[in-house]
RNA sequence: GCCCCCAUCGACUAGCGGCCCAGGUCGCCACCCUUUCAAGGUGGUAGCGCGGGUUCGAAUCCCGCUGGGGGCACCA
């Protein structure tokens, strides 16, 4: 049997989940669940605050909602703080550290090199003259993270650690923290950033960072999920598509690549809408109600649910559903110059639409398109201007669904509304 | 300033010396379908940063340059 493989995602809890934090937390979770090993959840708090207790419950719910599961309880590197103090003690006893106007300090290699072998870059390695003497507990008493987490690194019995390119250069001194104490080196593997298109670290100005962002557009998690593996890692030179499952079983570290990688909403919005248009209709009926409810929509379930057919082909995301088919549950106000003066339409659409029974779809499609031919019209010019009386814009769902699930009643107070106001 | 990492179409990537005058996906463009918008179908556009090597042969290996990024805290 070879040796359990274990993992661990390390937030600081500062705020909420940002985007590329989620995807070295995915890549760790992948690997884990890949090798049937575990992944760990550790917080890198430094203190106790009520904004602490916020954040790491915010980062759970988080990755909840990815469907990104830890193994046992979380931990907390502030937990470790007396541990931490003891070891200083000790490596001060062996000469390895000193202490420095209250604060202990270790001591670096001076000469030499400090090298390992990065899973995803190959061989890396820093000349040991350019390691300062690192501090590791402040005169506080507290330590530092460079002295901590490789530490917890080692108690947890974590052998892969898979974390950002911003700690390549820490990497040295925690190997050489590791070595003193004698413990067991991990696997590193340094994965690149998620950039902006601007090149620059994705931040608000680019749109969605947070997971709670994607959350709130109507982002749906397998599809987010999918899309982040796939930043950075590839299957092979055609697969685009994966299920969680898939994900799992294909997933390689050894085939991560180096490079930084550009963030593109567009192929995230394509992504989702391939993941929503696969879906059940009422798996998508749940999944949508549950996000109009999220985002503070109360609006009638049976309606939102009737509304599915005429919208799951339609929109790429969930957060679209309320201004193209919010017409069925509010009321409209109609831009008079959408309408530029094509009222008689509208007027005949009345007329006609009056005798339709029973009111839906087939008979309301074959009595607009008489109606089309009657006035000389194409379907397209012809529907225009009722569609926009009915939904308040040029853009909706299939016109004659449309109206069966708006009703007779209210179809027909919508167009007289215009014919009123013209 | 010093140290480190990175470099294939606009974007994500395949490629690990000959299968590549570079493949897939998104985007974009055109056409088809069509009640709007989508979806779907067909076709197309576009790339190995530059310069030296190594080799019979380089997107693939080596060196330099350039360009990005990260780090040099008693922050994490």
């Amino acid at each position: 049997m070879t040796a359990p493989v274990r993992v661990r995602m390390a937030p600081s809890p500062t705020g909420f989940l940002h985007i590329g934090n989620v995807r070295t937390a995915l890549f760790n979770w992948l690997f884990a669940r890949h090798h049937g090993g575990e992944f760990r959840l550790r917080i890198e708090n430094t203190d106790t605050s009520r904004e602490v207790a916020e954040a790491t419950e915010q980062i759970q719910e988080s990755l909840r909602w990815l469907g990104l599961d830890w193994d046992g309880e979380v931990t907390f590197q502030l937990d470790r703080i007396a541990e931490c103090a003891e070891l200083a003690r000790r490596l001060v006893e062996e000469d390895k550290a000193y202490e420095d106007e209250g604060a202990i300090r270790f001591r670096m290699p001076d000469e030499g090199v400090t090298a390992w072998e990065d899973a995803v870059r190959g061989p890396i390695e820093f000349p040991n003259e350019k390691l300062e003497d690192l501090v590791l507990v402040r005169s506080d008493g507290r330590p530092t993270y460079n002295f901590a987490s490789p530490m917890e690194d080692v108690w947890d019995g974590i052998t892969h650690v898979i974390r950002g390119e911003d700690h390549i250069s820490n990497t040295p001194k925690q190997i050489n923290l590791i070595r003193a104490v004698g413990g067991e080196l991990p696997v590193y593997a340094h994965v690149s950033f998620v950039l902006g298109a601007d090149g620059k670290s994705l931040s608000k100005r680019h749109g969605s960072v947070t997971v709670d962002d994607f959350r709130h557009e109507g982002y749906y998690a397998p599809a987010l999920v999918n899309f982040l593996a796939l930043l950075g890692w590839s299957y092979d030179d055609k697969t685009t598509i994966m299920s969680r499952d898939e994900l799992v079983e294909r997933f390689d570290l050894g085939r991560v690549v180096p490079s930084p990688a550009t963030f593109d909403y567009q192929k995230l919005d394509w992504m989702n809408g391939v993941y929503l248009r696969a879906l059940r209709e009422g798996e998508y009926a749940d999944e949508l109600v549950r996000y109009l409810r999220e985002t503070g929509h109360d609006w009638d379930e049976q309606l939102v649910r009737r509304a599915v057919p005429i919208v799951q082909e339609k929109i790429e995301r969930f957060g679209q559903f309320p201004d193209f088919a919010g017409f069925l549950f509010r009321d409209v106000h109609p831009d008079p110059a959408a309408l530029d003066g094509r009222v008689a339409i509208v007027a005949a659409a009345r007329d006609e639409l009056q005798e339709v029974e029973p009111f839906a779809a087939p008979e309301i499609e074959s009595a607009l398109r008489a109606l089309a031919a009657r006035l000389e019209l194409s379907p397209r010019k012809a529907f225009e201007p009722i569609r926009i009386a009915v939904t308040g814009s040029k853009v909706s769902p299939g016109l004659f669904e449309s109206l069966e699930l708006l009703g007779k009643e209210e179809t027909l107070r919508r167009l007289s509304a215009v014919v009123a106001t013209v």
